[in-house]
DNA sequence: ATCAACCGGAATGTCGTCGTCCACTTGTGG
DNA sequence: CCACAAGTGGACGACGACATTCCGGTTGAT
């Protein structure tokens, strides 16, 4: 691979990422081209259409996911303010936007994507061990799970565009809000829980 | 106004509705024309273009939230359950994407919508008097406000197809733990709270 | 019965984006 | 320094999704 070509693939991946960070999946193809400072030409050769493109952001994002887990696990005093501490940074809709871009991937792009389901596992299972200790130190309530934490994650995995203004501006507020319910002192008194039978099965996005 | 006429405006009205709530503001004309069970032609003679149309919709809308506000406040036996029960009511999505297709309006639409403003200012206090009310009874933290109610209420407010899926199947869940995170018992122990420094200040949506 | 009001939806025009293609430029090995 | 393979950019044709117009046919009211 020539010297120019693979500055040109450095560029492409770096703004792919920005730009579907505040655009989602969706964003034209020139428009990742034109911040890249690249033909569309160029684009496509790399990757000979959006899938690719999206897959190849993929790795990347699940790896950040899980060293943030990582950090944010060995840094807190407890387990609770490691969760609280990662759920505030994923929860951002920068990062978000990348995760709503891969749930929308079709499910063959990801056939030969092996060590993206690995990692991906690994990760949820730290993220599940942590919240376990979370609740065993009576620090978050029983009734909330794993899977609450991962769509709180998600929660504002969409572009940014399309999210209320307010939640735009400030989405750490709504995050710790859910995250203040969550704690154990927040416990329904009778009937007045989160609404549900217990955790949300739904497959998740990340 | 000849009676088919009158009858063919009901149903444009009625479908208006239905498809902006689960499309948003932008949905096809062509898609509310056939849901109405009419030709486009017949939506444009009565509503010379889309803003005319969200402008409409946006007088039903308000109403409707004053209307529930009340029935909530005087049915829940305090004013926090009352609350509960009013955000929950009016934060589902349906509901919302019609307040979302609203504040993508052009200002000059509300120009001679007088009444428009005069409903919404009236209900706007009800709630803020309904929110002090919980607090003064130490149900409800102090250091979240009546707009932070109002951005919870608004907070899915776009379309159903962009959410994504797990708060799309589940928003209640969601607007539990913002309203379990509100309550009084989960107050931060220190720098722990939703983040910020007091009341969202942002305009609201409704 | 008459006719103005009303209707449906085909037709037209616009817009934004995709993905291809090729004439031109540039890095690199000899 | 040269020759040429590798690489580049962006104009271009095709497309699909929509808004809006227009008019021949239909229907309610008198």
């Amino acid at each position: 691979m020539r010297a120019d070509a693979r500055r040109n693939l450095d560029k492409i991946v770096e703004a792919a990422a920005a730009v579907m960070a505040e655009r989602g999946a969706g964003a034209p193809m020139e428009l990742i081209a034109r911040r890249a400072g690249v033909g569309v030409g160029t684009l496509y050769r790399r990757f000979p259409d959006r899938n690719a493109l999206i897959a190849a952001m993929g790795q990347h994002y699940v790896h950040s996911l899980a060293e943030a887990l990582d950090r944010a696990a060995e840094r807190a005093p407890d387990a609770w303010s490691g969760l609280r501490e990662f759920v505030l940074w994923a929860g951002d809709p920068g990062r978000g936007a990348l995760a709503a871009a891969l749930a929308e991937l079709p499910d063959e792009t990801f056939l030969n994507m092996a060590e993206f389901a690995r990692t991906r596992r690994r990760w949820l299972e730290r993220l599940d061990g942590l919240v376990r200790r979370a609740q065993a130190d009576g620090r978050m309530r029983p009734d909330v799970g794993t899977e609450d934490v991962v769509s709180l994650m998600n929660l504002f995995a969409c572009h940014p565009d399309s999210l209320p203004p307010h939640v735009a501006e400030r989405p750490a507020r709504f995050l710790g809000l859910m995250l203040d319910g969550m704690k154990a002192e927040a416990a329904e008194a009778a009937g007045d829980g989160p609404g549900g039978t217990g955790m949300v099965t739904g497959s998740s996005r990340v």
